[in-house]
DNA sequence: AATGAATGAGCCTTCATTCAT
DNA sequence: GATGAATGAAGGCTCATTCAT
C-alpha cells in the first residue's frame, strides 16, 4: 500500500496508486474477475488511466508483479548450516505468504495464476518460481549430503522433496478459504505462522532424512 | 459421460448431458472462465437450457458437484493397519487428482474453488472436505498411536499433519501449470502417479513418526 | 426498406430490419463511421442484436451486401446488337447508381469500400466486380469486332476501355458531394439520369470506335 | 517532406513535421481511420501537439491541404493547341494521382474526401476543384471550337465532357484497391501511367469530337 | 510555449439471464 | 415443457481533447 510513498511526480504517484490497487484487486478477485474500472476507482484514477500507463490489463498485471521480496528471502544466511537455513527460509516464506498485514499481495496473485494461468505465468515461472525451485533444490541437496545420503537420492526424488515442502507451505495459502470455514477461529497472526512454519520444518526434515537413509 | 446412460425422458438426458459438459468445462476453464454458451454447445442443448434446468450458472455448478468418488476412497480397507490404509488412500487420491483419463473432473473443480470461492464452496466444504479432513485426522491419529506417541500430539498439531499430507497431494494438481513449464517432459501417467504417491507416503510417514517421538 | 415486408417469423423480421438499417447507415457513414448502436436504434432492436444475428459488425456488412440487382443487369437483352446492349446496360446501371428512390444502397456501400477497404472487399470483388468487368469486357470486344477492329486492340487496351466506361459512370456517384456543391440545382431525377447515361454512351462508343480504327 | 526545410524555430519545424505526417497518414488511412496518435508518432511530436498547433483534427486536415501542385498543372503550356494542352495536363494529372513516389499525397486525400466528406470538403471544392472544373471546361470548349462544333454543345453537355474526363482519371485512383485485386501484376510505374494517360486522351478526344459533329 | 498526464465519451463485444411463444 | 430470440449490463479498449504545469 505504502510503496508509492516516495514517488515524486504526479504521474509516478498515479502509476504507483494504480499498481497498488491492481495488486489488491488482482489478489482478491483474480485476473479475470478483476475489472479495470474497480482498480481505477480504488486508485482514484480515470478509467482510461490503466491503458495510458500500462497499455492493457495484461500490461498492468505484468508490472504489478514484483519478485524482489521473494528473491530477497533466498539471499541471506549463507553461513548457517543447511537445516537452519531451511528453517529460516520457511519461516520468512510463510510470513510472506500468510501475514495479512504484509503488503506483499504478490504471493496471492501468483497463487491465483496457478489456478488460472494468464500469459504472465510464463514470466512468473521464469523470473520467480524457477529460481525458487533451484534454490530449494540446492538446499535439500545440502541437507541430504549432511546426512550422508546425498548419493542415494536422484534428481526426480530431489525434486519431489522440494515439491513436498512447497506443497505444505502453499497449502495454507491456497486452502485458506477452506480452513477458515472448517475452523472459524483460525487467524494467521505471527504466533500461528511461527507454529505452522515450525511444523513444516520438523515434518520436512524428518521426511528428507528418512529418504537419505533408505 | 456414462452417467446419463440410464436416463429416460429427453429432458433428463439433456440434464445429464449438461452436467457432464459443465464438469468438463468448469474443470478446464474455472467457474468464471466457463461460459454457459460453451457448456450448452458441448451438451448440444439450447442456450437457455442451463437456466431452465438449473436456474442459474451457480445452480449448475452446485449440481455438477459429485462427492461420491471422494467418499468412496474413505470407505474401503478398514481391516488393514493404518499406515497401509494411508498408503492405499494416497495412491487412490492421487490417481483421482492427476489421472487425465479419469473422467472425475470433480477434484479439478474443487481445486479451482479454493482459488476462486463461489457460493458453492460452503457446500463443498460441508459435504466433501470436512469429512475428508476428519477421515484423515483419524488415520493420522491411529498412526501416531501405533507408534506410541499419540498422547504427545495435540489437536492443532494433528491437524497440521493432515494439512502437510493434503498440501503435498494437492500441490501436484495446483501447480501443474508451473511444473509443466519447468519440466516439459512431465506427464502424469500411471507410473509417474504411483511414484509420486510413494514419495508422499514415505515422506509423510517419516514426518508423523518424527512428531510422535519428539 | 421494404425488403423485409415478406418476412414471416419475428426473428426474420428483426434480421431484415437490421439489414435494412445497416445498408442505410453503412451507405451514409461508411463502415468505420457507422456504429452498431445507430443501426440497432434505427432497426428498433436491442444493442446486442447485431452480434446475436450476425456475429459481428463485419458479419453484418457481409450479409448486408446483395449483388443480385447488379447481376440482373447483365442478363437481359442477349438478342440485341452490342451497342444497344451497352446503351441499355449503362442506363440501368446509372439508374441503380444514382436514383435516390432506389432502395439499392448497395452501390453506395460498394463505392465506400473502394475508399476504405474492409475484409469484405475481397468478397465484393470476387462476387460482383470481377463478373461485371468480365461482362463489360466481352461487350466492348463485341463492339470492337462489329467495327472491324477487334484484332488491333490488345487485352490491356480493352481493359482500359472498360475502365473508361466505369470511371465515367462511377464519377457521378463518387463525386456527388462535390457536384452538389458546384451546382446546387443538380438533382438525379429520372430525366437527368437518362441524359447522363446518353452522354456516357455516346462519348464511350466514340472512344471505342476510334480505337478500333487506329 | 522537404517543405519543412526552411523552417526556423523549433515550433515551426514541429508544425511542418506534423503537416507532412498528417498528409501521409490521411492519405493512407482516410480522415476517420487516421489517429492523432499515429500522426504525432510519425512526426516525433507530443501527443497534444496537433491540438496545440491546429486546434483540432479537423483543423489539421484543413491546413494539411495544399492545392498549389494542382494549380500549377493548369498554368503551363498556354501557347499550345488545346488538344495538346489537354494531353499534357492529363499526363501530369495522372502522374500526380498515381505515382506512388510522388510525395504529393494531396490527391489521395482529396479523393478520400469525396467518399467521406468532412467540413474541409467545402474548402477543397472552393479552392481546388471548382477552378479545376473551370479550367477543364474552357479547355474542352476550345477543343470543341477547334473542331467547329462549339456552338452545338450546351453548358450541361460541356460539363458532362469534363466529368467524363475526370471520371476516367479518378477511376484509377479510386478503384485501385479493386484493380489490384483483379490484376495482381498491376503497378503504377511511369510507363504504365503514360499508357493510361495516352488511352484517356485518345478516348476522350474521340468522344469530344463526336459530340461536336452530332 | 509546449508537453506529459489525465479525461470522459464512445466503440465493439461478451455474457447470463429472461421473454414469448 | 423447452427453445429461439431478445435483453441490458458490463467489460476492455481507443480516441480526440483538455488540463496543469
Amino acid at each position: 500500500m505504502m510503496e508509492a510513498a516516495e514517488a515524486r511526480t504526479a504521474s509516478e504517484q498515479t502509476r504507483a496508486r494504480l499498481l497498488d490497487a491492481a495488486r489488491e484487486v488482482f489478489s482478491q478477485r483474480g485476473f479475470q474477475g478483476a475489472t479495470i474500472r474497480e482498480i481505477c476507482r480504488r486508485a482514484e484514477a480515470n478509467g482510461a488511466a490503466v491503458n495510458y500507463h500500462f497499455g492493457s490489463k495484461d500490461g498492468l498485471l505484468a508490472e504489478a508483479l514484483n519478485f524482489a521480496p521473494l528473491a530477497a528471502l533466498q539471499k541471506a544466511n549463507a553461513s548457517e548450516c543447511p537445516s537452519i537455513r531451511l528453517r529460516l527460509f520457511i519461516r520468512d516464506f510463510m510470513m510472506m505468504l500468510l501475514d495479512e498485514k504484509n503488503p506483499s499481495s504478490q504471493c496471492r496473485i501468483m497463487a491465483r495464476e496457478l489456478a488460472d494461468p494468464t500469459p504472465s505465468l510464463d514470466k512468473i515461472v521464469r523470473e520467480a518460481i524457477a529460481p525458487l525451485h533451484e534454490f530449494m533444490g540446492k538446499l535439500v541437496r545440502e541437507i541430504l549430503n549432511a546426512n550422508g545420503g546425498g548419493d542415494k537420492v536422484g534428481a526426480a526424488e530431489l525434486r519431489r522433496c522440494v515439491y513436498s515442502i512447497l506443497g505444505q507451505c502453499l497449502f495454507y495459502r491456497h486452502s485458506h478459504p477452506v480452513l477458515h470455514r472448517l475452523h472459524h477461529t483460525l487467524r494467521y497472526d505471527h504466533k500461528e505462522i511461527e507454529a505452522i512454519a515450525e511444523h513444516i520444518v520438523e515434518f520436512s526434515l524428518a521426511g528428507i532424512k528418512h529418504l537419505s537413509k533408505k
